[in-house]
DNA sequence: ATATCATTGCGTCGTTATGACACAATGATA
DNA sequence: TATCATTGTGTCATAACGACGCAATGATAT
């Protein structure tokens, strides 16, 4: 399974090394600066962004597929991933706009090739630790960057709505996945994970009960360190407990927020 | 688009037809004496049950597909119908075992036949009200029926595990989406809809905080009949006030069960 | 040095929701 | 007519929740 280093070598090889038809797209989620942020590449030949995203080898697993992608656009091995939707509308990938792209990019391809056929892809999401992302760019694309998901309004193809879904299940799993955990890294603040609360759920939160509540699951622990270098009184840094916080999940944490 | 009537059919023009490498799995719920039930597929040539599935015509979405083979299958148009997960590992199908089956049933099939390549399927669960159903077996199929999920303990291929996906899917959106309104008839009783509830989370639940959590939800109704017939006092029926209901599961019914 | 001020940590209070259980009403069966 | 499983309604103590108060902290301004 040699890496893919060219469109030229995917539009060649492609039917041979991959299934037909199917692909994953994945949007990986990271925290920073009190921030959801959406890693993007920017498409070679158009002016456009784009989810990471990649075929599946004729012999491998649907989720290695896209734990592969996840490893080659951040360098982190072990990653938290889902699936949570497929997308299978006929219409969804638009083969002119692929062509003409190409055209641009000076590639020649053959109408019936491998590439320009009909895909159904599966979405995944995926949780990264901010700091240790090295967004590096793929075959198809020339940079490959963090964007902050509320300036993110236009994507290629239907990979808005990809994200949008992906928001949406986040939202909808927030009291059964690791999300905190995952996000965020080892030690933060309460006001942090409070944040990241605020944001998936696009609501604000009352911070007092919130800490209580959080508190109360009894899977953070609060550590004797506070977190310094902010402009008023320095918070305590907390942890997960991570056995803990799985079991709670387990029966998903009670309540709404 | 005509309706695959036979494996040779599906052999010989499957390639021109349908989508390479994909393919959908319905698991269709129904609820009937007290009881959780699922539609099974008697397999042609094979001592084995099989969850109803089908392939993708090359211009239909692929919701379109899932919704096609549930309207076969059971007669009935407008079904609920979720995607819940896909399953890609490449091992799922077992080549050997599909070209001895086709063997003993007189088929001769070539070994790159695009049916007995590599496919990844997407799983979708379907909620039907059981009275409406007329069970139809497919090409592939000598029966079509009914069984209690409880007496479901082995499958063809990997179907008991995308079966138990679905269940633990079922589980986790009892609160998200109308489980209730789809598997019960148009009237119900109180005990009926809590041993629903019961079935789907495999735990007894008390009979008085059951009624008194689900009046205060604001969504059933009790209408002035009771179901007469039973060995014991008779209940009063219910409906479910659908506006109420679907209104509710957009933020989703608060607290656990 | 001292006052200011946003932020943090901890607590109160009234209301509501929850789990566990009691008891009377019903209506087919014995 | 008595019996009995089942249904409808209610009680009660406890826990959880939302809204809010107030003092402690520590960087910044005066």
């Amino acid at each position: 399974m040699a890496q893919i280093k060219s469109i030229e070598q995917v539009i060649h090889d492609g039917a041979k090394l991959f299934m037909p038809s199917v692909s994953v797209d994945c949007v990986i989620f990271g925290f920073h600066d009190n921030q959801l942020k959406v890693l993007l590449l920017k498409m070679k030949g158009a002016d456009q962004w784009a989810l990471p995203g990649g075929f599946i080898y004729r012999d491998e697993d649907i989720d290695e597929a896209a734990s592969r992608v996840l490893r080659e656009r951040t360098g982190i091995q072990d990653i938290f991933l889902k699936q949570f939707h497929v997308f299978g509308q006929p219409k969804r990938s638009d083969k002119k706009f692929h062509l003409n792209m190409m055209k641009k990019d000076g590639i020649k391809v053959n109408k019936d090739n491998w590439i320009i056929q009909r895909f159904i892809t599966t979405g995944y999401y995926a949780l990264v630790d901010f700091q240790f992302v090295k967004p590096t760019p793929d075959f198809s694309s020339v940079s490959c960057e963090w964007w902050d998901l509320k300036d993110i309004h236009e994507l290629f193809m239907d990979h808005k709505n990809i994200l949008d879904r992906a928001l949406e299940t986040l939202r909808l799993q927030l009291n059964y996945q690791p999300i905190g955990y995952n996000l965020l890294p080892e030690k933060f603040t309460m006001p942090e994970l409070q944040k990241l609360y605020e944001t998936i759920l696009d609501k604000s939160l009352d911070r007092r009960n919130f800490q209580r509540r959080m508190s109360g699951f009894g899977f953070v622990k609060r550590l004797k360190e506070t977190r310094q270098g902010g402009a008023h009184k320095a918070p305590y840094l907390y942890s997960f407990d991570l056995k803990k916080y799985k079991k709670a999940l387990e029966e998903g944490l009670q309540g709404g927020w």
